[in-house]
DNA sequence: AGCGAAAATCAAAGCGCTTTGGAAAATCCT
DNA sequence: AGGATTTTCCAAAGCGCTTTGATTTTCGCT
């Protein structure tokens, strides 16, 4: 059922059935509901190809993921994230367009998106230090919205990212204040921005309370679970070992406790441990007692702010760069306790 | 840049241009370098909405992920999934379309995906006992396939799955051949067709085994850390125990080792735990030693294959439905152990 | 050279929709 | 009643591509 044979059907136009549908004012209260009953009866759903090519506009946003060759990696966060985002677009008869970009390939796969025509707008994952692809996407025109943020990129772009390094910061202090002075930090892949942007907070608060930054309580790498066991474990069999470790994800924290029982001591009460939570859905931090002491930011809820305010870039687009900073709410758990003497 | 505008620079018609470009026979060898370089240099890219209007197909596929209100969860597992069809799609030229659909409105928004034709197939997630979803699709003629089964559904359709029954007979079995009696089953929800089939699969080694089945002893919900943790910590309470549990996810298993080591227990000396392992990227089940004793199957290979299968039933659709059922592999790792007796 | 067949190219229609520029019908006003 | 508006509807063009059917060019052959 297309145009054409509903407006024969209607003895109409497909200018004026067309108009019905869209709610156009030049078209009289009686036709209006006689196409909408006769469209609703027959089941008629316009093509979104023909709307997109007639009026210029697609109706789906693009999601870009990075892929690397070196980390096989997905990012554990994309599933919530896609659901904050996608209720965002059902509500505004969006769909949702999903492309893997081999991360060599960058600024070709953007042109192309661009010049396939098959999305308004796109949301640009897991910006890194200086990302280029902010640049490229300002250049060829092209709305989006950045989850995260890009360090050392000086053009003006939306964004929506949590408070990394105030988080942090606030967790690094607070176990600090629990009198912790030797505090690992289990970091994500530091070219990343948001990884980047938490060690400037854990150093920080270090550097306000006088206790010095040691590079071999330092990690950088794809948060896993055998990577935050792997690293504790080393870590803890110095003499000098930490009492106290920050993580970037619950899954390298649960390789941390992992690590810690192995080594027959106890969480909270030998080796503390605090933790960024995203909040995944698959993956909460208990329940009334979180498991964990931690920094949590829904990433769901992230991906619904970065969606609504793609959408309305795309509506506006003559308005200036919008940006969202989420704080991160530091949670107590059983994962703290005051430093070992 | 289009057609018409590189046509116009060649000098030749938007016929020949086009034909050209889709490797049509009908052009001299002569032209069609001539019009592969421009289109090079210009940076033409053809716009696949007009594309996809001329020829009828989308190049693109949707996948359509049920979110139920009560249940909240997005499944972990979907990441790599898309992971792995993202790169068969990547090869074949193809879009990747997602959309969310409530499950009230389940049977609209296929018709919806039909008729709007902004995909040629689709992958359909989560299948359930008796899924409605595969006579919808059938009826309306969409190419799909499935990822799992749905018992009771007698119809033929394409599916790849893995043998979930096969692997948690088998995991069991491996239990009670280290001299388990009393096995706990953390499964995942019920009506979901894979749970199904793995509680199947959980009860067949027991009674091949003469062993009764306990209805207190097997618990069904959605999989997440606390599920297995809270399970555990109750069943680890009675007097009449679990010796090993069998679970559906190794995020469960996580929380049912949590509540081991909190009853003061040791893994695999008094309690075994055997688990399902999707090979998630960022969950994996430790390196050269497992960490648990799992059922592993790659959901992200599982990805690519449902990928292709798709793709080539789109190709030629005269073709009958196609399967390919994926065995898990059962890998020893630290979480069992014989039964204390 | 001249004919027919094969190869290369083109003009135009069509995919399903929106939208512009009018035309027809209804309504208003004196 | 009848001209001026306003309301309602329509025909046709256009979005960027593919593809059909026709036309022109080239080639092989006698």
């Amino acid at each position: 059922m297309n145009l054409k044979q509903l407006s024969e059907h209607l003895k109409l136009s497909q200018t004026t059935v067309s108009r019905a549908l869209n709610g156009y004012p030049e078209v009289s209260e009686n036709t209006r509901d006689r196409v909408l009953k006769a469209a609703q009866d027959l089941n008629y759903r316009p093509n979104l190809r023909a709307k997109g090519l007639a009026t210029g506009r697609a109706l789906a946003i693009g999601h870009v993921i990075p892929v690397s060759n070196q980390h096989e990696m997905v990012n554990p966060v994309f599933g919530d994230f896609i659901a904050g985002a996608g209720e965002a677009y059902a509500r505004a008869g969006y769909d949702m367009m999903l492309t893997l970009v081999p991360d060599q390939e960058e600024v070709r796969a953007y042109q192309n998106i661009r010049s396939r025509g098959t999305v308004d707008g796109i949301i640009v994952h897991g910006p890194m230090i200086n990302d280029e692809r902010i640049a490229l996407l300002s250049r060829i025109g092209l709305p989006f919205v950045v989850h995260g943020r890009s360090t050392d990129v000086n053009l003006p772009y939306s964004w929506v990212d949590v408070n990394n390094r105030g988080a942090f910061e606030r967790g690094t202090q607070f176990l600090i204040e629990l009198g912790h002075k030797r505090i690992a930090l289990l970091n994500g892949l530091e070219h990343m921005d948001f990884a980047f942007r938490r060690r400037k907070g854990y150093e920080t608060a270090l550097q306000v309370n006088g206790i010095p930054i040691e590079t071999t309580l330092m990690r950088s790498e794809e948060m896993t679970e055998v990577y935050g066991y792997r690293a504790a474990k080393e870590m803890l069999s110095r003499t000098d070992k930490p009492t106290a470790f920050v993580c970037s994800s619950i899954i390298t924290a649960i390789g941390v406790r992992r690590a810690i029982h192995e080594a027959g001591l106890v969480v909270a009460r030998d080796v503390s441990i605090i933790t960024h939570d995203d909040a995944l859905s698959y993956l909460e931090n208990g329940d009334d007692v979180p498991i964990f002491t931690a920094l949590r930011s829904s990433v769901r809820f992230a991906g619904t702010e970065a969606a609504e305010m793609l959408l309305s870039l795309i509506s506006s687009p003559r308005n200036a760069p919008k940006s969202r900073l989420l704080e991160a709410e530091l949670i107590i758990g059983r994962s703290t306790g005051p430093a070992a003497t």
